[in-house]
DNA sequence: GCAAAAGTGTTGAGATTACACCCATGC
DNA sequence: GCATGGGTGTAATCTCAACACTTTTGC
């Protein structure tokens, strides 16, 4: 059951029971690597430290909203992939109170995204993922069990088409799942399976740049389903 | 960041805040069918429901330590195995309050646990998992939410370790399985490939029945660990 | 014409599936 | 001796990994 009515029905001083937050971890493809958007904070014990943007959920909000709503304050972005990864509810992970943290992870592709401070945080940045500073909370231990989800979801769903933009090449593609997965992939054997799989539709165009031009992609479709990918 | 305190630096008075709760789903094999632990509600608008037992966090308590409280307080039983699920934070799910709910999914082996209906709830009892009747909240989603990890982990873990006695046959082994995926598996093809991951152990024992002895084997470590099963 | 990225097939090894008969025991 | 579940091997198919050369463009 929920804890609610019968566990305490006239309840315990409110007090007494943990703070509820959200974090969310963004990820991004830049400069061919992955980063991650961090804020640095203001004030309290953690002063001056970065960690992922976050905040106290209210009451009447869903969780997800919650989520999407820390983002859009620092992005301005609204459609972005945002998923549940992970409730970290350990008693001493704020020192200042009790606050159990539902962390999301979320991606969007990488395009001149025109970063807001805010009033509430002293900075904003992207971070590549690999090389993080220490952060506040637990959170270098949140950025690790997002990564890990990310992979994991990369080899069996077809979420990357939020990491790219409307259309791109099969060369751009395998570069995102290279520098996520952290191992260089064979480009035919690359090819031949991610085309099998019928997510994506040739485009009658090409990319041209110094060299001969490539063929464009673009998805058939780009909402999210599992499929055994590598 | 986490909401805390550059988030409210004076916080917003506390009932604005969103409760903790968690719920566990425990799992059995029992019948040859997958099992299911509910108790049944005593107060409140959901009164004389069933739903799986749980309770509001405590501060200073860790989620996974709420999480085995309340199964310890319905089953007597402390070690059994217990990974987080998701945690389902609707503004509606409990009508009384806006309580997120930290799920959890439990596994143990069926030995005639004493089952204790304690003070908070009017009964519990196991139920087939395939079968349950309408729970309170939003407790048949998280119902179905538990299964399919469940199967999941079957497959690319060796979790099933939790569902068994300490000696077991192949056969009973075998049946875990197709009891939780809902299909059968080739004997033969089952067995090869089961061994040839060296997870188990035969013993020089057979059980004995009324027809051919089976071997019995146990695991070689009885702790959680990502390998491809099936 | 040359440098650089795009594009393309084949082969071998290993894994996965499908399938049928003998064995040991209790009754 | 028969009914019941325990135990075993092989062949066909599929999947995955490894690997090198030709094409098209910009300069």
């Amino acid at each position: 059951m929920d804890g609610g009515v019968q566990a305490v029905p006239e309840q315990a001083p409110l007090a007494a029971q943990p703070r509820v937050a959200v974090d969310a971890v963004l990820f991004t493809i830049a400069d061919g690597e992955l980063q991650t958007l961090l804020v640095k904070i203001k004030n309290g014990p953690f002063r001056g430290q970065w960690a992922f943007p976050g905040g106290l959920v209210k009451v009447g909000e869903t969780l997800e909203e919650a989520a999407r709503r820390e983002l859009y304050e620092k992005t301005g972005v609204r459609d972005l992939y945002l998923e549940q990864l992970y409730t970290f509810g350990d008693a001493h992970r704020d020192p200042t109170a009790h606050t159990i943290s539902v962390a999301y992870f979320a991606l969007v592709p990488y395009f001149a995204h025109a970063l807001q401070r805010g009033e509430k945080y002293a900075d904003v940045g992207w971070f590549p993922v690999r090389s993080l500073p220490p952060l506040a909370y637990d959170h270098n231990a949140i950025a690790a069990s997002a990564l890990q989800r990310l992979q994991a979801k990369l080899s069996y769903t077809n979420i990357v088409y939020s990491l790219l933009p409307p259309e791109f090449t099969l060369a751009e593609l395998q570069d995102i799942y290279e520098v996520i997965l952290g191992r260089t992939l064979d480009r035919r054997n690359f090819r031949r399976k991610i085309l099998a799989l019928g997510l994506l539709k040739p485009l009658q165009k090409t990319r041209r740049g110094a060299h001969r031009p490539a063929m464009l992609y673009s998805f058939v479709r780009r909402s999210p389903m599992n499929i055994e990918v590598l």
